[in-house]
DNA sequence: CCTTTGCAAGTTAACGATGACTAACGTACT
DNA sequence: AGTACGTTAGTCATCGTTAACTTGCAAAGG
């Protein structure tokens, strides 16, 4: 279980990563971000392996739930997805961070052991989707010659460009504003023609 | 111009990131990967800015021709959007520093100017998709109701997705083969119903 | 009730690696 | 003679990490 210095500490990282970029999450950094010295991290995280793990988990927490409420209603509906990306996107606007974190996988590339776990974190969010579009078909109001699968990769893949574009363009504009367009041109395609 | 040397000092920087990752691209491994001291590389390169950028040129140079090919073709046509998504995916998989590099937006993004060729760069691959989708939608074969930007974007957010997921596997599978099941499934969702 | 013990959590001050970059010098070819 | 291109040997900053010491508080023992 997380101590409240270990949340602290996720949190200052977090904070830090969005604002100045993941090359400013330095132990240096988030350190002084809480105002004690650099050793005191390690009062409570042995490595910055085990603290950007503890990243990722903290992470993975906040996304996670709108994956599965999207999974969960009980009549699955395109309309759910339209509510589904509306919501992520506006998560994903206030916290920059995530924006940084799951989409730059260069972070977490040198070591293989996170690299895996993003991967797991990855697949996990697509697999959700896959099961809401497995059921999206069998109710018969999503178009069935396309395979579940290939429906979350093309709406998976569609927001995370969107992101990187945003990100890249100094994430100046409205994120928020761009899932409608988004949510409307995949169900307008996958819908049942 | 590029100097012989120069181009040297290039495609040893992609190919050492392709095998080591972007972390070890340094100064110091670039230059001893084709044998020379690391004070030698400045002799071509003021610094690793200058050199950064270079690879970004070069990489863009390489890159771009597939996007304008699609964009050349007479009569456009699905098939075009095929070929092009199995050639693209070949040259991804056989030169992996494009997806280190390309889907690695944190590494240019300490240096905003960087950032903002990389930016060009995406948004110039991106507007020759959008320039095809228009002709295809001109032409009667492509579906009208959707925006030929937002057909743009899913297509290139879908090859993204699959090379990132790819490439976080470690690249242990065919990326060329996942080109088809992609191409059929948006040519699939684009056709005139 | 006071004292002692022990531990959690902080400090300062280093260590060794490694990063980008530079100054001074050598050499070979035009 | 000069220039293009290489070298060695550094500078300086910053990284993750650790050792040694200090402090505050809570439980245990007499």
């Amino acid at each position: 279980m997380l101590t409240q210095r270990q949340l602290e500490l996720i949190e200052a990282a977090i904070k830090l990563t969005a604002t100045e970029g993941i090359q400013k999450l330095t132990i240096r950094n988030v350190a002084s971000a809480i105002g004690v010295s650099e050793a005191a991290v390690y009062r409570h995280f042995e490595s910055k392996h085990e603290l950007l793990k503890a990243i990722l988990d903290h992470l993975n927490a906040i996304l996670s739930p709108h994956f599965t409420t999207l999974l969960n209603n009980e009549v699955p509906s395109f309309e759910a997805l339209h509510t589904f990306l509306a919501e992520l996107f506006t998560l994903l606007e206030h916290n920059t961070a995530f924006t940084l974190m799951l989409f730059a996988e260069e972070t977490f590339n040198v070591d293989p052991q996170l690299r895996g776990d993003l991967l797991t974190l990855m697949e996990g969010n697509l697999s959700h989707l896959v099961l809401f579009f497995q059921k999206l078909i069998e109710s018969g109001s999503c178009r069935s010659d396309i395979e579940a699968r290939q429906l979350a990769v093309i709406t998976f893949g569609s927001i995370r460009l969107t992101v990187s574009r945003w990100h890249l363009q100094g994430a100046q504009t409205s994120l928020t504003n761009q899932a409608a367009p988004i949510a409307n041109s995949l169900i307008t395609l996958f819908r049942v023609p």
